[in-house]
DNA sequence: TATCGGTCTTTTATTATTTAATACAATCGC
DNA sequence: GCGATTGTATTAAATAATAAAAGACCGATA
């Protein structure tokens, strides 16, 4: 009826294969030492030495620890199963919604998700509040949880959101000397482009991960948290929907290899206008695959 | 050692004032007719009539509720004080945070906020989650939170975002039809500026709130909840600023009205470049006063 | 004199508990 | 019989209580 102890058996376990490969009659170091070592707090270090002590692996005698006599396998705790922290659980959560076993305005079950995802409910309750602030699920008046994405509306408002944040970029992106880090990335990520279009036919499964470097590359060089903080959901949604929409995946990865070449030819032209119109054809394209995906999806729901 | 009962206190209490207004004999209609009114659930209405029923004011016989005896001042149950809920807490909390009470990297103790808010702790928690999706707070690595802004670069990266977005809605703006609700809105606005522009001297203080009318005005024609969302903090923060930063307020919300009336001239314009021009402007002189101001207030901290 | 360990307080994470919501079954009046 | 109403049971959410961990303080010690 309290917090659980993993840190405390965690940090017993990891003393314990210390001690093992400590001779008998040698001391442990200082509490504070250990505690450093172990990234824990002095509390928890006290409570293992006297466990320690309690089980006769060490002596305590005034400030010298002395290993006493050899570990034994019964010696170690066994670890509670350690619940999912908030970042697991984000990327669980949206291969859950994303995959649409929930059709939006679903109420969600907050108990039962946090039982079947195995974390604390509260955690989900801190989880399902930083999304609100994406309008991805909305707090209900007399207390539950609503599913609002991802609607076709959804999709269209974060895809246009995306295309701002990267035609702000591209216009960054233009201006930078010759001899920035960027210009080497994306003559790297051509390559990348031309050698999987040479294997396309097979592995066109690839672009994927490509497609997520190449929109990471362009927008890293605005360099503003809330860029960052917006790019992480972007990619993540649009990643998910790679996955499942397998329609047409080969023509159009070939696609979307073509524009992606011609983005980086229009980027290295240092040509404000085309480097925009480029862009901006590549992400309406994106935006349109997205949208699509989800449509197709809503079918077989 | 659970929740509170301030929903059935509340029902009670509206019930009761329901009760006194009708006389003695007649019946109360159906639970789920009390429920409907009062807004809450069955159960509430039920544990209400029952009580209802114990205290000898109503009558249970079957489905009559029959009054049986005028309500006294001493039927009446005291409400136990209620929480904030989460939106009012957030605007207490910038309110702290924002007059730099605060200073940055501070570790925030959240049972001690919780209390002085009024709060519950994890209602404080999961604000505190939703922050963090705005870099405003961190989640440390074994517990507690850490207030990283509003530092200078935080003001420097929101400003550029502002801009981002208002840019933006900027080029949006000025391909709307003549007819389009905004014009009206912005010649109504040109207006206010003028006439307060009259009375600088003495009403100065008012910019403040004309500011966040004008640029909410321009943003609102992007439709679009990401937009909305951000533009909610956006306006909170500089609007935060504005009622604290006293040094040279006269001139500078002069200089202010200046720019927005030539920027509202060149919208009107519908030339992109000259649009975008002015508003650049203006948003980095707001830029420049939000870092101006913060750093104000930390030579003071 | 700087580090160490004993003691105590404060703070956080999690569970247990109470209240509220809701689903379903039974009953009543028309 | 049928729709509305009430009785009963189950489920879910909000909060208080609580165990674990962090950290502060201080005298002791090498």
């Amino acid at each position: 009826m309290a917090r659980t102890n993993v840190r405390f058996v965690q940090s017993f376990n990891r003393m314990l294969r210390t001690c093992k490969d400590m001779e008998i009659g040698h001391s442990l170091p200082s509490e504070n030492a250990i505690a450093r070592d172990l990234q824990v707090s002095r509390t928890v270090v006290r409570g293992v030495l006297d466990r320690l002590s309690q089980s006769g692996v060490i002596l305590l005698n005034g400030r010298e620890k002395t290993i006493q006599r050899a570990v034994k396998t019964s010696d170690y705790m066994e670890e509670p199963s350690t619940l999912l922290s908030i970042d697991e659980l984000e990327n669980r959560f949206f291969d859950w919604v994303l995959r649409m076993d929930v059709p939006p305005g679903t109420v969600l079950n907050v108990a039962q998700i946090a039982k079947d995802f195995h974390v604390a409910t509260h955690t989900l309750q801190e989880f399902l509040s930083s999304l609100s602030r994406y309008g991805i699920v909305k707090r209900r008046a007399r207390g539950g949880w609503l599913l609002e994405g991802f609607t076709e509306n959804f999709a269209l408002e974060l895809s246009e959101f995306r295309s701002v944040l990267e035609l702000n970029a591209v216009r960054h992106l233009i201006h930078l000397p010759a001899d920035h880090a960027v210009w080497g990335k994306l003559a790297a990520l051509e390559q990348d482009h031309m050698r999987l279009l040479s294997r396309i036919e097979t592995d066109y499964h690839d672009f994927s991960k490509l497609d997520e470097t190449f929109h990471f590359t362009v927008n890293s060089v605005v360099d503003n948290r809330f860029v960052r903080e917006f790019q992480k959901i972007i990619s993540l949604i649009f990643h998910y929907h790679f996955q499942w929409n397998k329609e047409d995946e080969r023509t159009r990865n070939e696609a979307a290899i073509h524009e992606h070449l011609d983005y980086i030819e229009a980027l290295r032209s240092r040509d404000v206008m085309r480097a925009e119109k480029a862009a901006k054809r590549h992400l309406a394209t994106s935006a349109q695959t997205l949208v699509r995906s989800l449509k197709a999806h809503d079918h077989l729901a």
